[in-house]
DNA sequence: GAGTGGTCTAGACCACTTA
DNA sequence: AAGTGGTCTAGACCACTCT
């Protein structure tokens, strides 16, 4: 027998619903007398499955069938309701809170940021960085660069930003964003998301990139999100 | 000296542009000598790179630095540049080519379709199944369902559905699709996935489900999208 | 304390790639 | 043929959880 079949068999019955959402699977030890195997091998076995995102593992506790419930990240929508955030009307629903990490009135963007801004090289930025969390469970991490020509001496570029967030305070300066931008990719986590999310081994991240513009055309914000992909879902309406 | 301090290393060394995108890294029996360790933790430690998705093995070869230049899913989109590809439209540009699979006139539609489309048990759907191809590898795979109301008798339900795809059919019948309903989630690919589209290891899916919507807000389509995560990026446009 | 998963060792044989 | 990664064994010690 093999890591391979173990696995196979294993993933069948979660399938099949002999495993449920939040059941044990059997040991390392109860596999390795079941397929005459050793321990290396069924451990292998199992971590396939993990590296599946089908289960996850509790040091000293086994290993569990993985639950999918996602939260709503909602870009084109207005309205929310229990289970969705509209992240460009900057509300927290959901049961999340945001914390802010860090605000920098005057700094030189990434190139990312620079590129997606269309400025000048040398030209700065005001960014705000924030965590987006659920009762203990860090959510979303999210960093937003706004021109520090826009956002200099505003609440953009102070702690404490006012309601409606970045948004609200670009309306009434003038930069009403009113077209948006995204681009996501779905990658593994890098080693700094996975401590600051506490992303579960074999769960991928989102990261959305998306550009705020002014009724001018003009690049107002843009955002970088990595959002936990074993926690959200997200959602577009648009017209043909 | 232990699995997770050779990641680390390589992974910094990644990083810092020592290795480039297409570098192969020392060899299993290289890191087994300059780290003092086992094969088991050498392997160990170049397997967390892997599912992190930071290089690709070549059995026989070696490891390598994996590079990404994804392929733009632009679902608002109505143009299309050498890197775009705008599936509403239907059309394939980037390089690449559709590959019709299966078509059911008449079957069951899964729940997840069968709600998608508002439609009572019961009530069938006729299925598309196709696979998008950039020369030997497969990218993306769709499913396609309309009520076989709709679709029956009509070239919907037919092998070759002519210039402009379902949406262009779906026109023609009076039913042409106004608006759009995207979900999107990043998970592991399947093992069937991983075999239908050769997806690498730590490589994540990205799953588009669409619902198109007629003028008289009645769904005349669902779709299943499973796109190769190291290959796309999707893209959005909407106004505020 | 008993049971669970996490890590590492030392060695074997196999499969694939490159030259 | 030599070098590479893929798989498996048998055993050790450690860290965490549960009762």
């Amino acid at each position: 027998m093999t890591a391979s079949s173990i696995a196979k068999d294993l993933r069948a019955e979660i399938r099949a619903g002999t495993y449920k959402p939040g059941d044990r699977l059997p040991s390392e030890a109860a596999l390795m007398t079941t397929y005459g195997v050793a321990r290396m091998t069924a451990r292998h076995g199992l971590s396939m499955l993990k590296d599946e995102g089908l289960t996850v593992t509790r040091h000293g506790s086994g290993v569990f069938v993985r639950s999918f419930d996602p939260i709503v990240f909602d870009s084109t929508g207005s309205g929310s309701d229990d289970s969705t955030i509209t992240p460009v009307m900057d509300e927290t629903d959901a049961g999340l809170t945001v914390r802010t990490l860090a605000v920098t009135p005057e700094e030189d963007p990434t190139e990312e940021a620079r590129r997606a801004l269309g400025l000048e090289p040398g030209v700065q930025v005001t960014t705000r960085e924030r965590l987006h969390v659920k009762g203990r469970k860090p959510m979303l991490h999210g960093v937003s660069y706004v021109p520090a020509s826009i956002a200099g001496g505003t609440p953009i570029a102070e702690d404490e930003i006012g309601p409606g967030g970045t948004y609200a305070r670009l309306k009434e300066l003038g930069h009403e964003p009113v077209k948006f931008h995204e681009e996501v990719v779905a990658r593994m986590p890098t080693i700094e998301e996975i401590e600051a999310l506490r992303i579960e081994p074999g769960t991928a991240v989102l990261q959305v990139m998306r550009t705020a513009l002014d009724a001018e055309g003009a690049a107002v914000e843009y955002s970088r999100i990595v959002l936990d992909g074993g926690e959200f879902m997200l959602r577009y309406d648009f017209d043909a």
